[in-house]
DNA sequence: CTAGGGCTAGTG
DNA sequence: CACTAGCCCTAG
């Protein structure tokens, strides 16, 4: 009831709308098209041709992306872009030779329904009636590639619905702090040779490892440093202007990383000073911009190569925990900010990492609380006894113990004999002692957890004075059930989704509230993030809550024009990802024009009527919400329905019923 | 209330 | 270690 009153608005909106656009459209297909088309040359500077070119080219050429890509999880909605696209530039689809023929039909229509897109994969209608020989073709090779290859598409179904649960066995290694079985194996370490010798010498066990502190590396940094910038500079600037070149890209990146890794310096040292001038606020204030090579780059922008790999000293893992205990599990940034913690440059994520690997048990634990406590007091211990028993070492630099959630005080590491007993059981295992309810995944309770730890208690207090000698800070007490845990989304939420967005525009809330989209476990932030990660660039042409305002808007400018191509094609295209996302990601355009459907007309475009919100009859049918919808195929469902529309224009919303 | 952007969990 | 996707915070 409410949602139908809620809803009326709405519709009745829609509906002055739709003739509206209708109207609009019909005119507006042809110019498009014909627009499209007069952009035969993928050289067209116009990035949404570009992109396509390459990515068509790509795809002829190897299908290495594909598997990736391939995997959609809205195949529908994709494929029904790709079709529009490949429609809307078959000059270029032939250019590039792709095998396809370039359907003579039309467009895709700006007003057709995502929602029936998605309903409809890729065979629609267009397939019938364009081609049969096109469709033989597909079959053969290409057709999948193309279509997913366009649209990048987000997730397949299948992923998400089986994704295996975490819980199993972890067969987590307590890795660096479990001490071999053997000692031979071991350096003389404790052997009271001091410590910190062996950590400031990485590995003796490696031998290749990287001497920290040599001072040839350094120079060679040095040395190269101005090439590097120059270098990087360019890439960049290859980066920028061609994201679509894939070739060039790998190369790219390729450089980019070489030239990263020289130029960043990898002595702890050095990364203390940078922490202390503030680099870490370099790091979150400019993200990108990391042209003087001294600068940790960010992590974004490192590639991935093996040759930077540093390894986790035991200095900085116990600084991890004690950043850990005394930030609380999770706020890896907090702890990575703490200035009397070193860490050899790592991220935030890194620190998860390395913490997960550590202390599995207290990462997963339920109660992180609880697990902090735990975790405070075998460092407490750990450190204490390592002290005790080599006065030569300094606090915090003692060879770490395995920290085993064993609690209080007794013996933190129970394991360093038989480290297969302790993995086999999975992590939680030894937490159960302390918190066994706690697994059931209740979290909670706080209260339990913290001041008064008992069980904590022993360690604590007996080495409390000890603790701030050792650099171990109060027990951290987070309240960290705040955040929910996450929940991937499902397709039948996505469905939901697209079909409130196609209602309510990016009113989110409204989305959420919608009765018949069941969506209302989610928060209304959730849902638009996640339709900014699936749809990146509907939203990014979409528009905003605004949207009503559209009816109003004239055409009269159309900035918008000139950035990009018709929006539909943008919705449609939704090139989701661009293969290197983190370091493109920041440059959103930050103009939206926020509408979500209708109103996007910015000039000559109107875009997405797709996204019109359905007729009245949408909203009934939409009680019902046949789960065929939902459920369904991403993939391909051949259903006709539509088997007109694109020629068409006029008939878009059929959809809904459908949907319904 | 939403857009932006940051942070973290989870995965390869 | 890189990367993605979900969650969170904050400004407008």
């Amino acid at each position: 009831m409410d949602s139908t009153g809620a809803l009326r608005p709405l519709d009745e909106s829609l509906l002055r709308e739709l003739p509206q656009l209708s109207l609009r459209i019909a005119p507006l297909r042809e110019p498009v098209s014909s627009r499209t088309l007069s952009i035969p040359s993928p050289l067209e500077p116009n990035a949404s041709g570009t992109r396509e070119t390459s990515t068509i080219s790509k795809t002829s050429v190897g299908g290495g992306n594909l598997p990736s890509n391939t995997k959609a999880g809205l195949p529908t909605v994709k494929e029904f872009l790709n079709a529009a696209r490949t429609k809307t530039a078959e000059p270029i689809s032939t250019d590039s030779q792709s095998n396809v023929e370039p359907p003579p039909k039309p467009i895709l229509p700006a007003f057709v329904n995502l929602r029936a897109l998605e309903r409809f994969p890729f065979s629609s209608s267009f397939d019938d009636d364009a081609l049969h020989g096109q469709r033989k073709r597909r079959r053969l090779d290409l057709q999948a590639e193309s279509f997913s290859e366009h649209l990048q598409l987000p997730i397949p179904q299948a992923q998400k619905e089986h994704r295996p649960p975490p819980f199993g066995p972890f067969a987590i290694l307590n890795g660096l702090n479990e001490p071999p079985p053997n000692a031979a194996l071991l350096p003389p370490i404790e052997a009271g040779s001091s410590i910190s010798q062996l950590l400031t010498k990485p590995s003796k066990r490696d031998g290749a490892a990287v001497d920290p502190s040599n001072s040839v590396s350094t120079n060679a940094t040095i040395a190269e440093s101005p090439t590097v910038e120059r270098r990087e500079g360019r890439i960049e600037e290859l980066l920028d202007a061609t994201l679509d070149d894939d070739d060039n890209d790998d190369d790219v990146d390729h450089d980019h990383d070489v030239v990263q890794r020289t130029t960043r310096s990898d002595f702890p040292e050095a990364s203390k000073q940078d922490r202390e001038n503030g680099v870490l606020e370099n790091r979150k204030t400019t993200p990108f911009s990391a042209p003087t090579g001294d600068e940790p780059l960010s992590p974004k922008s490192r590639g991935r190569s093996r040759k930077n790999l540093r390894k986790w000293t035991d200095e900085e893992t116990t600084d991890l925990l004690r950043g850990v205990v005394k930030c609380g599990i999770g706020n890896w940034t907090a702890i990575l900010s703490q200035p009397e913690l070193k860490f050899n440059k790592r991220t935030a994520s890194n620190l998860k990492d390395r913490f997960r690997v550590c202390c599995p048990w207290a990462y997963r634990a339920s109660d992180p609380n609880e697990a902090t406590k735990q975790l405070r007091d075998n460092l407490a211990n750990t450190l204490l006894k390592a002290q005790a028993e080599c006065l030569d070492s300094k606090p915090g630099k003692i060879h770490l113990p395995n920290l085993n959630p064993v609690h209080t005080g007794s013996e933190p590491s129970p394991s360093p004999g038989s480290p297969p007993s302790s993995s086999h059981k999975p992590s939680t295992l030894s937490m159960p002692s302390a918190t066994p309810e706690t697994d059931h995944g209740s979290l909670s309770t706080p209260q339990q957890g913290y001041p008064s730890g008992k069980s904590a208690s022993t360690a604590s207090d007996k080495s409390q004075k000890n603790l701030a000698s050792l650099g171990i800070p109060e027990a951290h007490i987070t309240i960290k059930s705040k955040r929910r845990s996450r929940r991937p989304f499902t397709t039948a939420e996505d469905e939901a989704l697209l079909k409130g967005y196609a209602v309510h525009g990016f009113q989110w809330t409204l989305i959420q509230q919608d009765k018949r989209l069941d969506l209302g476990h989610r928060r209304a932030t959730d849902l638009r993030d996640r339709f900014r990660t699936k749809f990146p660039h509907a939203y990014r042409d979409g528009g905003s809550v605004s949207g009503k305002t559209a009816n109003s808007q004239t055409p009269s400018q159309s900035p918008g024009a000139g950035r990009s191509g018709s929006p539909q094609d943008r919705i449609l295209s939704n090139e989701p990802t661009p293969t290197k996302p983190q370091s493109s990601s920041p440059r959103r355009p930050k103009a939206h024009s926020r509408r979500p459907s209708s109103i996007s007309n910015a000039n000559a475009g109107p875009l997405d009527p797709a996204f019109l919100p359905p007729p009245q009859g949408f909203l009934e049918s939409s009680a019902n919400m046949v789960p065929a919808a939902l459920s369904f195929p991403l993939e391909d469902n051949p259903t006709a329905a539509a088997s007109s529309p694109w020629e068409d224009n006029t008939l878009a919303p059929m959809v809904w019923d459908d949907l319904g």
